[in-house]
DNA sequence: CCATTGACTTAAG
DNA sequence: CCTTAAGCCAATG
């Protein structure tokens, strides 16, 4: 299916693009809003999230704030759950914080090819 | 229906 | 990078 299908709902279609991201990388919540083409909507891409879990499995793990930050490992099954994922993938963190932010960052817009 | 809140972002200082 | 202020929009009371 594509992911410019604008027949989905915002929440469908932030869904489609968190199950994109590859492992061990991790994307921006206004990344995703700014793939949609809401980049000021980047709330509503973190409250997709948090009803993602009781929707569909999504590795929400992988989407932080702008600069790398864990914002909403406090809303997973346990508060360390989020931080202990992203570690499994190779990332590091400190103090809630990627450390390689810049290195792990994927940037849907630019790397989801166009169908 | 109005007010507040929130897994956010940008701009300006 | 930090702080303020403002914008954004669904959900909740």
């Amino acid at each position: 299916m594509r992911i410019s299908d604008k027949n989905k709902d915002f929440f469908d279609l932030v869904y489609e693009v968190v199950k994109l991201i590859p492992f061990g990388r991790v994307t921006s919540y206004g990344a995703i809003a700014n793939y949609l083409g809401a980049t000021r909507s980047s709330r509503l891409v973190g409250w997709a999230m948090n009803a993602s879990h009781a929707t569909k499995q999504i590795p929400a793990h992988r989407v932080v704030n702008r600069i790398g930050l864990l914002t909403g490992k406090m809303h997973f099954s346990s508060p360390t759950e989020m931080e202990e994922l992203l570690i499994a993938e190779g990332i590091e963190i400190v103090d809630n914080k990627i450390v390689n932010f810049d290195r792990v960052f994927w940037s849907p817009s630019k790397e989801i090819p166009i169908d």
